[in-house]
DNA sequence: ATCCTCCCCTAC
DNA sequence: TAAGGTAGGGGAGGAT
């Protein structure tokens, strides 16, 4: 089978049934006794290793005595480059964190899922930014973190939920008593030096002061003339039109439901670029991704942005959660991401300017792109709203090819794409990172081996967060690691198909094909944010308004379901006060599933049956934090027609048939007045 | 073996 | 104050 990604199931998170058997502080770890043993072993071997490097390096400070860092994730500098400058200066590093081994987690980029394990420590230590080790290091003595700090947010016990403006203390940074200025920090007092930019290693440079204040000034009329922004926000208490005023803002929800939207668009004008050739020698793929894309749409219609720091965002309160969405490069320097709190990314970098969404003008750009994506070749596998897979195999210089579908791209949308290239999929994809921004790179066959060993275990595709925690946790922490290991013992520890795939993805193995979009599998609405209900007549209501919004959704997609699964966040016992204003906190998943005897439904055969379920999950009203609604086991419409045959005829060789499928889905929608 | 249900994880 | 969605893959464990 095809390699694509890299998955591991099974709970990594504590389960709500296992919790009591958990020892409190260890609550986001998942193993048991055994575990724990060997990673106690695992963590003074690793000591060990470190003395010895230390040693090596020679110790030229103490700045870090009895500083002991754990690095959370993806950082700049990275984790090895970290070690060795926290060994260099008298201090510690910490592979394996338990709750009295470190003292500061280090961690630049705030995801929701490390919030969530912040969230859940018992004993929290400070999260700070990397550029605290570096600016300690310049300043050759240990500074104050607070203005480092990354996030100190956590959910408080036993305080009230969406407290009236101004009273939420719980967002606001801790404060570690000691005031001092962060050396490159910009502030209000000191106009003089307000507008900083990084840079590599010398002193921080100044951005223009006057431009700089017309960019701020400029992004200010932006937010005060964005519709989406007007009023203040409301909960599902107060919005009578929450559901609808919700999708309508959600960027999580307009790139989630970007496919749909594509869908019409290459039904509209289908234009048939060249079909590869595939021919004797290797394939050759690009991996196609707009840069910073929703980021690059301002700084596009507005030049004054560029090259300043700046980032897209619902709101610029810089103590606030609102969610940044995308980052330029230059705002990336700062190590602010996708992803973040806005008080972290404030605190990284406080002139960031913050812009609004534009969500009509990422649909026409991302339109754009795919018609010249689909002028390049007939062969274009969509992944994302900003990305897709290109088969470019025999047609051309694949150079020369990228660099004019580039160029096609910029010159339309005023928007910069890069390319990866590589013999497969994953190698494509992989180049893609390294031709950022702006660029495109082509990883050689012959060099795919060397370049996998230079990657990040969380680099390969599938890897994330948790992931990456488990393999540590079974003494894998470098693509080498992973390769010494055999296919058999990955298996037997990740999973079949995962220990298969991981196997494949660490030597660079992907025998995928660029194919057509698949047929939909499932089809859900679902809103874990602002949810809050005064009664169970609210959750039934909302819960209507939702049954209503996926059979919608089922009518314009063509499709019936015969199964309909509840999902449902619950308040975890003790904790009331979620992070993120109106967000759900540390909660329980739950979920029930109903099959009906026929897929033949209406809103309100939907509705009916998920108040049952609802009703059987037996959660009061006021612990709903989140709720959605999704239907499988779709029958599709097309099936009836002989678009079944199509789809069939196209599952080996991909290639340009599936255009003509998309025409004849076009054709049936048109006759049902879609 | 193969399913089904209830999760978890990942990517954008 | 701010809009934490969506779809797919896959694992564990029990039922068939
Ligand atoms: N956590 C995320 C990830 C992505 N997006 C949105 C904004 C991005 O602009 C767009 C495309 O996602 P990418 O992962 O391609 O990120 P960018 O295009 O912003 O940056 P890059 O240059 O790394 O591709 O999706 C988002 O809102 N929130
Ligand atoms: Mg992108
Ligand atoms: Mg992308």
């Amino acid at each position: 089978m095809a390699s694509s990604g890299v998955r591991s199931g099974g709970a990594v998170q504590a389960r709500p049934d296992d919790k009591l058997l958990l020892d409190p502080d260890e609550e986001s770890l998942h193993h048991g006794g055994s575990f724990r043993t060997y990673m106690h072993h695992k963590m003074s071997k690793l000591g060990e290793q470190f003395e010895a490097q230390a040693a090596d390096l020679g110790v030229s400070s103490r700045i870090f005595q009895g500083v002991a860092v754990h690095v959370n994730g993806y950082t700049s500098p990275s984790h090895q480059e970290l070690k060795v400058l926290m060994a260099k200066h008298g201090g510690v590093f910490i592979n394996y964190p338990t709750p009295t081994n470190h003292t500061h987690i280090i961690c630049s980029n705030l995801t929701d899922a490390k919030i969530k394990q912040f969230e859940k420590a018992r004993n929290h230590k400070p999260v700070v930014s990397p550029e605290w080790i570096l600016e300690s290091i310049k300043a050759q003595s240990l500074l104050p973190i607070a203005p480092f700090l990354l996030s100190t947010l956590r959910d408080i016990p036993g305080q009230q939920r969406l407290l009236p403006f101004g009273t939420r203390a719980d967002v606001l940074p801790a404060k570690d008593g000691c005031g001092t200025a962060h050396p490159m920090a910009a502030s209000e007092e000191n106009p003089a030096t307000a507008y900083n930019q990084p840079s590599p290693m010398g002193a921080p440079v100044a951005y223009d002061p006057a431009e700089m204040r017309a960019a701020q000034a400029e992004a200010a009329r932006l937010r005060a003339a964005c519709d989406m922004l007007k009023g203040a926000p409301k909960s599902s208490r107060d919005d009578p039109n929450f559901v609808e005023s919700f999708f309508s803002a959600s960027r999580l929800h307009f790139i989630g439901m970007w496919k749909t939207r594509l869908e019409s668009l290459m039904l509209s004008g289908v234009i048939g670029g060249p079909t590869p050739n595939p021919g004797p020698g290797a394939q050759v793929i690009f991996h196609v991704d707009l840069d910073c894309f929703f980021a690059s749409v301002a700084e596009s219609e507005h030049p004054l942005f560029s090259g300043k720091p700046l980032a897209v965002c619902h709101s610029n309160n810089a103590k606030g959660t609102a969610e940044i969405s995308s980052a330029n490069y230059e705002a990336r320097k700062y190590g602010i991401r996708a992803g973040m709190f806005m008080a972290g990314a404030k605190q990284l970098c406080p002139d960031l300017i913050v812009v609004p969404y534009n969500f009509e003008r990422y649909q026409e750009v991302s339109e754009q792109a795919y018609k010249i994506m689909m002028a390049c070749s007939a062969c274009v596998q969509p992944l994302s709203c900003d990305e897709a897979f290109l088969d470019v195999t025999g047609l051309g210089d694949p150079f020369q090819l990228a660099s004019r579908l580039r160029a096609d791209i910029q010159a339309a949308t005023g928007c910069t794409a890069s390319v990866g290239i590589g013999h497969n999929l994953l190698i494509a994809r992989l180049a893609t990172k390294r031709a950022k921004p702006d660029g495109q790179c082509h990883i050689q066959e012959a060099e795919a081996a060397s370049a996998m060993l230079s990657l990040e275990l969380s680099d390969l595709p599938g890897v994330g967060w948790a992931t990456s925690k488990k393999l540590a946790s079974l003494g894998l922490q470098s693509v080498a690691d992973l390769q010494a290991w055999s296919k058999a013992r990955l298996q037997a520890e990740l999973g079949d198909k995962t220990g298969a795939a991981l196997w494949d993805a660490s030597r660079g193995i992907d025998t995928r094909r660029v194919a057509p979009p698949a047929v939909r599998k499932s089809l859900g609405a679902e809103v874990n944010w602002g949810v809050r209900f005064d009664s169970p007549q609210d959750a039934t209501r909302f819960l209507g308004k939702l049954a209503e919004e996926v059979w919608t959704r089922m009518g314009a997609a063509g499709v019936q379901g015969r199964s309909l699964t509840l999902k449902l966040k619950k308040r975890k016992e003790g904790v009331y006060n979620p992070v993120k204003f109106m967000g759900h906190g540390i909660c329980d998943n739950l979920s029930r599933t109903h099959t009906f005897h026929r897929p033949a439904h209406s809103a309100a055969t939907i509705h009916r049956a998920a108040c049952d379920m609802l009703t059987s999950l037996h959660v009061p009203h006021a612990d709903i934090r989140g709720i959605g609604l999704g239907v499988r086991e779709l029958c599709h419409w097309e099936e009836r027609i002989d678009w079944g045959q199509a789809v069939a005829s196209m599952v080996q060789p991909p290639s340009l048939i599936w255009f003509s499928c998309l025409n004849a889905l076009h054709t049936q929608q048109m006759s049902r007045g879609l």
